[in-house]
DNA sequence: TGTTTTGCAATGCGATCGCATTGTCAAATG
DNA sequence: CATTTGACAATGCGATCGCATTGCAAAACA
């Protein structure tokens, strides 16, 4: 084996400069050329490592999830299942640069998905994630006494995901403050856990 | 002044054309000639009816949300606010042919909103009215004793907005099935009203 | 040392893009 | 009847697109 580089790092390259296009430009802005400049290497290299734009596509779509999947990972707050849901929540919602970045990104590749049925099968696989991750937090809950026994965790998730979900255009679009939208969730927490802690207002 | 058409209604063939071409192939297919194509014209009557491009995108935008607006309001169920508002929800999720088409088109334009300031202030100009109805809803429903008296109607209103919007794509990519999305609706209108008529568990 | 294979860079092709220009025809106006 | 003006159709231009092709340098292997 001749030449060897780290393939996946330059994949990666390849594909944050993807995201950094998509950001500024949408999906539209994406051409292997403009990928190309704004990486800062030669057409020819993308070309080697992604056969086809869509390839590329493909890829930086589960690039990104990964991404925004860590980000949350690393912001859990785990001094109560309530506080674990919220800050997984809040830091899914476009409240500064980072994360406003990737809600546009995140939404061009949503839009995406209506005609495209490979990006809609990733999101399809992505989702239950979520759901499982929400429904477990509130099993927990229960358990502890933290939240309203009656409540089916699962149907709980789902409401609890689709209004997140549902609050990210709004905050990034400027129709939401900061304020607007965390009280929307935890008026909505309210109604999943009987025990507020502290942390669960002041945090965020 | 000499031949005189419709305008209006020329315009309209053109945005209906486009749409219909955002609902297969996105935005990105979007281009003066396949618009042209679909709608069975010449290139230039739609470059005589919009001088540009973007011009031509922005009109069309509002012609959805427009048509969206109409198709909503002549659905509505005026039995009790409750139902009302339920009527309205399902009627903006994507359950049939027609209504998936338009959160596919809807969805592009919502994506193309973070990256575009016109469509994000079209869109920001939008919101307040579906909140002040929702509000305006669940305010009746209180002052009739059919909702809680405790909640604050902006408040919810905001939640039930965010709710409906966040089911658009699961439901729309196949993550949530009729009953799904609807069982998570009325769960969720549980906590607002207090009066369930018959009407809202059959109706729908 | 020569061969092979990876990792690119460079270039070109046909298609398509937004947009400008020009020409034509019909109807209202003088 | 002549002129004007709105409603197009047709064409062309320069730029950009995805993708294929070609070539070459360097490193592992024989």
């Amino acid at each position: 084996m001749p030449k060897r580089v780290d393939h996946e790092a330059r994949c990666a390259e390849i594909a944050e400069a993807l995201l950094r296009v998509v950001d500024r430009q949408g999906l539209e802005g994406v051409s292997l050329r403009s990928v190309a400049a704004e990486a800062g290497v030669s057409m020819g290299r993308v070309q080697h490592y992604f056969a086809t734009k869509d390839q590329m596509m493909t890829h930086a779509l589960i690039y990104v999830h990964r991404r925004i999947y860590r980000r949350v990972a690393a912001c859990l707050d785990p001094r109560s299942p309530r506080a674990l849901v919220r800050s997984a929540i809040i830091e899914m919602l476009p409240l500064d640069d980072e994360r406003r970045s990737e809600a546009r990104i995140a939404f061009a590749f949503l839009a995406r998905s209506g005609v495209d049925p490979v990006f809609a099968a990733t999101l399809r696989e992505g989702y239950p994630y979520h759901m499982v991750f929400f429904a477990q937090q509130i099993r927990l809950a229960q358990a502890a006494g933290e939240a309203h026994p009656g409540l089916d965790p699962e149907q709980e998730a789902v409401l609890l995901f689709a209004l997140t979900q549902g609050l990210v255009n709004p905050t990034l679009i400027g129709f939401h403050t900061e304020e607007t939208v965390t009280q929307a969730v935890d008026l909505h927490l309210d109604r999943i856990f009987t025990a507020v802690g502290p942390e669960a207002s002041t945090g965020g």
